[in-house]
DNA sequence: CTACATAGTGCTGTTTCGGAACTTGCTAGG
DNA sequence: CCTAGCAAGTTCCGAAACAGCACTATGTAG
C-alpha cells in the first residue's frame, strides 16, 4: 500500500499520519510550537534540506496545521503559523518529548 | 542532515522520531495497542510491505519498544509484544487518534 | 555595481520503498 | 514419498523520496 493511500482509511491514527508521519513533519512541529516561524529558522533547527522543508511547509499549508503569513511586503516573506488545528497537536509532541527524555538519554556528553 | 543522525540530537522530540518517525512504525504502535501481535496481522492490518515490516520490527526490537516472545518451538514463530516502554506511547496514539477523529473526517462514506 | 539576506528551485547521485516472487521450517493429506 | 499449505521472513528490481549543493528571485545597503 502506498502512504498516500492512507489518507481515506478506516482508522483516525492512519488518517493523521498520513498527514503528518513522514520524517521531518513532526519536527517542523516542534520548531513551531517553540516559537519558530520562518523557514530559514526551520532549516537551521532540524537540519533538514531546504528541498524538503519547502515540501512539507506547503503540505502543512494545505493540511490546515499551519498558516502562511505574509510579514513583509517589499520581498514578499511569509512566517508559517500554528492554526487552533495544529496547537491541538502540542499533547502528543509533549508526549514524544517525555518519552525521549526518560528512555532516549544522549548518548554522547553534551554537557560542559 | 540524515535521518540516522537524530538520535544524538539534543532534542528529545528528535531523539523519539529517530526511533519512531518514520511513515510506518506508529501504525505497527498503533496495531500492537489494538492487541496484534504477529507478523502476518501486521502486515494484513496495516497494509505495509513485509519487507518494511520485517525491518521496523527489527528496530523496534533493538530500541526495546517490542519484545520477540516465541509462541512455537517448532517452526520458529514469535509474537510481537509491547514493552513497558512501548506502552508509555499510548498516550500519543490516543492523542494522534482524537485528533484525526476531530480535523480528518473520512471523504468516502464507509458507513452503509 | 557588488554584497547580503530570505525563500525557495533545479540537478544529480544515493537511499529507501513498493510489489511480487521466493525461501525456510514445519504440519497435514494422499 | 510427494504435494499442498501456513507463518515468517528474504531477495530482487524498478520507482519514489531524499541529501547536498548550486542557482534563481526579490529586495536592501554601501
Amino acid at each position: 500500500m502506498k502512504w498516500s493511500e492512507l489518507s481515506d482509511n478506516w482508522c483516525p491514527v492512519a488518517r493523521t499520519l498520513s498527514v503528518l508521519g513522514d520524517r521531518w513533519t513532526l519536527l517542523i512541529l516542534r520548531d513551531c510550537l517553540l516559537g519558530l516561524s520562518r523557514f530559514e529558522q526551520f532549516a537551521e533547527s532540524s537540519g533538514m534540506t531546504r528541498h524538503i522543508l519547502a515540501d512539507r511547509l506547503k503540505r502543512l499549508v494545505e493540511a490546515g496545521v499551519l498558516v502562511r503569513q505574509p510579514y513583509s511586503d517589499a520581498p514578499k516573506r511569509y512566517d508559517y503559523i500554528l492554526t487552533d488545528k495544529g496547537q491541538e497537536l502540542a499533547p502528543a509532541l509533549m508526549t514524544l518529548r517525555d518519552w525521549g527524555k526518560k528512555h532516549l538519554p544522549v548518548r554522547r556528553a553534551t554537557a560542559s
